[in-house]
DNA sequence: ACTAAAGCGCTAAAAATTTAGCGGTAAGGA
DNA sequence: TCCTTACCGCTAAATTTTTAGCGCTTTAGT
């Protein structure tokens, strides 16, 4: 079980890779796009670099561009994200969480995710039988 | 509507603050205990100070020692931080989200979770019409 | 009261991160 | 073909982050 890579990443690398994570893949220059305060598309390209050495992603030339895209799988990465979060802010309860997301008025879940919940819910039930 | 104020923060400054909010306080001592590869209580000291002038954190004398603890409340950071994760890995959904959690057999979820679950769903249905 | 131990902030050095300049290469249009 | 444009990697400078040394203050025990 490998640990969380996040804590080999920096401020900038991070950003990144969440950028490449939303996107699935990604030029320089889309990542730009997407970094807050951006710096030059060169800058960029430094991180790349590095973020290769470190094995976080892979390239694949598209024309003349080169396309990144993260190493782990989303999956995984989203798993242990999420584990993240509940174990820091929701004493690693998901209970906790889904409370907290579906008081937040902000969060506007509408009937069909609602729907979809339940259905979660149901089959888990049932699994566990 | 503030940003997330996780973009201003470093490396270091992240792990600190996630040990306050795991811990709700927690004096030098304390956090140095939690930090992967540890420096110094002196270094940790001088993160405190930077991280109370961005206001990221207060502190109150507890006997000879300090606390300290988030400025932000734990609750509405935990919301920031939860919609942060669903944007980056689960395309906004909470649903995507609840289904990798309760496909993941390493997440043990308990029967009395299952319950709570079920009964968090109906809630908002209720509320809904 | 005296001493030892624990905790603190100031300061500055060391290390890592972040950034961009420069020159080269390949592609596509005039 | 020639020129312009888009992208790339190498390299190194600028900035931020990260760390700890040092001396002072307070507390608690003897």
């Amino acid at each position: 079980m490998p640990k969380s890579p996040d804590q080999d990443l920096s401020r900038r690398e991070r950003q990144i890779m969440n950028v490449l994570y939303r996107h699935g893949q990604a030029a320089v220059t889309d990542i730009a796009a997407e970094l807050p305060d951006p710096p030059s598309d060169t800058a960029i390209r430094t991180h790349m670099r590095i973020l290769e050495e470190k094995g976080q992603v892979k390239r694949q030339r598209q024309g003349r561009r080169h396309l990144y895209k993260p190493t782990m799988a989303r999956k995984r990465a989203a798993r242990a994200a999420l584990n993240g979060v509940l174990a820091t802010f929701f004493d690693g309860s998901l209970g906790d969480a889904v409370a907290a997301h579906l008081a937040d008025p902000r969060a506007a879940i509408d009937d069909d995710e609602l729907g979809r919940l339940r259905a979660l819910v149901r089959d888990a039930e049932k699994n566990r039988k």
